[in-house]
DNA sequence: ATAAAGCATGATCATATGCTCATATGTTTA
DNA sequence: TAAACATATGAGCATATGATCATGCTTTAT
């Protein structure tokens, strides 16, 4: 307990600007929310799964059409379908043996958009 | 080079829409500019960047606020803030010394606002 | 000049991540 | 029913990542 107090104090003894930190505190969304945002960008985050969707973006594919255009093992595409899903950011409908998928989100193009014009200086 | 050649054959066989594997591909932007892109989001892929991103959404914040506000350690606050800089999200200015950090970027905003509208639902 | 304060950086470590291999599940065809 | 094909999933492994600790750098104050 006295460690605990020892920081506290050490902690607002730093703070230059309390007003601007408890205006900003005010400001910021709960922190589920903020966790579920970083969440939904580190599934962004991987060069194999933006491939995959800027694919689905075009059309509809099976797994094994995503596996010959990414060159990667059909389970390393598998594995990273059912993260997209688990995202919501992908839907499927089974045809017989096949498995296709398409985009479950309209926003993953605006998102990528606006993503693509901050690269562009 | 016989194994390559039996890779390669074995990958075309699988391949069930031919037509739409070329399609795709056609509209597929540069490897670079994916892996770029990528690169971007697993930026924002880390609960404390995004946190001190909404932070400087509201006001220009030196590090030691920063660290207040996170409660976490000035160095992982200063590491961060390097990331971010580094992805060109962030600028800073010296004013003796402290340093203070602020937005960079109009995009980051837009982006966030469609994550958090995918997120509710 | 020396001490103190604010920030940056390198090293280290524990955890997370993404791929491959092996195998399981489910569907179609012979 | 057995074999072949498309996909899913678990285990294992190598690398990436994010936090802390220790320390260095720069500026201000005494």
């Amino acid at each position: 307990m006295g460690d605990e107090r020892d920081i506290i104090e050490r902690c607002s003894a730093t703070v230059v600007h309390e007003d601007t930190v408890e205006q900003v505190k005010e400001k910021m969304p709960e922190d589920e929310c903020l966790f579920d945002l970083a969440e939904l960008f580190k599934v962004f985050g991987d060069t194999t799964r933006v491939k995959i969707l800027f694919a689905l973006f075009t059309a509809e594919m099976c797994v094994c059409d995503l596996t010959a255009l990414l060159g990667l093992t059909q389970s390393a595409v598998s594995h990273q379908l059912r993260v997209l899903k688990q995202a919501r950011l992908i839907k499927y409908r089974k045809q017989g043996k096949m498995v296709y998928y398409s985009l479950d989100d309209e926003h993953v193009k605006r998102i990528f958009d606006q993503g693509l014009a901050h690269i562009r200086h």
